[in-house]
DNA sequence: ATATGATTCAAACACTCGTTTGAAAATGAT
DNA sequence: ATCATTTTCAAACGAGTGTTTGAATCATAT
């Protein structure tokens, strides 16, 4: 009658082996990337049987988008709920550029904190994800991000009036570069750079990482407008 | 006797063979990623035989290898290049930070815009390439790059030299970050919006990324030092 | 013209891939 | 305790992978 299911159980439950998977899968396709990564390799990972994958989520494609969906969803609805505080608290005024920045990559680095949500592991894998779309991924992606981007763009055009809306919208895609790189770089910078640094401060980098991020984010937000050269212009020669 | 080499010939030589298979992988590797792409796919498009691959090159990974090598020695040549110049105009005086910027990712940049060194195609394949090192790339990427991004290191303190170390090397990785999107994303960032503005204005798109990049970096490299917040200092609780 | 080396070619190699199958085991409700 | 459902399991499937082989073809120099 009390049916409190134990903490720890010999036989896994059915709800255990599918996240059992999803986690064993998530962090192989960071280490890996999805091609890389075997049915043999995750179920043999997750101590589960090959063909677990196939029965509870169908395909090896529509297990990549559940290990997404799973951690997007709040991601993504999260950042909605902050911007609306947000603009509720400003009324009819534009919010702070850097309130709006926060809320949308400084989210972000904070779920990677938190272990629970997935942390530097799901971080590090949606930072390869970006610019690794593979066809059916990005319409994945695309669905998924839609609505939150374009309100994102919104506050920003309202926040910076005398910033055209162009120049706000490549400055969003450079942001979004440099946060998939601060993320993902933790391991990745090393590829093309031994960091120099003393080894005691490695630890403490993730407290620092989100400050440092905020500072240069803002600073390329706000930097002076480019000045394209005319003297490209093809209709200077008769 | 005069034995000049025919513009079209029925039959293509060995150096040829060399260069299309080259041509192809690149471009293939690009759209698909290196795991994704069969070496039949390879050796389809470049419309030799399916061992050729293998005769020239050794295997799959060394044609990878390749593929890069070829662009990339030119390319960081060219950036030590022209530092050597800007040193040697300065003389003892640092270098305005925007010059040393430009001289590294400006280069990359306009590389881009030269068909004959690669142009976008190999602009996003090493974008995507960044973030999804498997390996024994790595391995590669970090003999290729360590010199020129070590120089440009010491040249950016000297620049700066009112700037703790560990924060120029973030904030390089930052750089690094928003180029490579600003690079792979000319269509990678449709996975996240639909850009909202006139499509008249996605063909000169390309002459005005270097600014555009330009302006964001250097005020990111430029913006203010974070403040880190001391309450998180775990020495003030006894 | 002939011999030598470089290159191409079709075929096959051993292997791994994602998926399917049908029986066995476990689970939950009556 | 019996039944119906859900979940697990070992085994196999066909297709595709990178690589190798040995003969055929090409180019070049003697």
């Amino acid at each position: 009658m009390v049916q409190a299911t134990p903490i720890l159980r010999a036989t896994p439950s059915a709800a255990d082996t599918r996240e059992r998977i999803l986690d064993a899968a998530e962090h192989l396709f960071m280490e890996n990337g999805f091609e890389a990564t075997s049915m043999r390799m995750i179920t043999g990972a997750a101590e589960v049987n090959l063909a677990a994958v196939n029965y509870h989520f169908g395909s090896k494609d529509q297990l990549i988008q559940e290990v997404f969906r799973r951690r997007l969803t709040w991601l993504n609805q999260e950042r909605l709920r902050i911007l609306d505080e947000l603009e509720a608290q400003a009324g009819e005024k534009p919010i702070k550029p850097s309130l709006i920045v926060d809320a949308f990559f400084g989210t972000l680095i904070r779920m990677a904190e938190d272990e629970a949500l997935g942390g530097k592991t799901f971080m590090r894998l949606i930072g390869r994800t970006m610019t690794d779309p593979s066809g059916f991924i990005r319409a994945f992606f695309a669905e998924e991000y839609a609505g939150v981007v374009d309100r994102y763009k919104q506050a920003l055009f309202k926040s910076l009036p005398d910033v055209p809306k162009a120049e706000i919208v490549w400055r969003f895609h450079f942001m979004l570069g440099a946060t998939s790189y601060a993320i993902a770089g933790t391991d990745a910078l090393r590829i093309v750079t031994d960091w120099g640094i003393e080894p005691s401060e490695a630890e403490d980098r993730l407290d620092k990482l989100l400050p440092r991020l905020m500072s240069f984010l803002i600073g390329g937000l706000r930097a002076p407008l480019p000045q394209f050269d005319p003297s490209i212009d093809s209709s200077s020669e008769p």
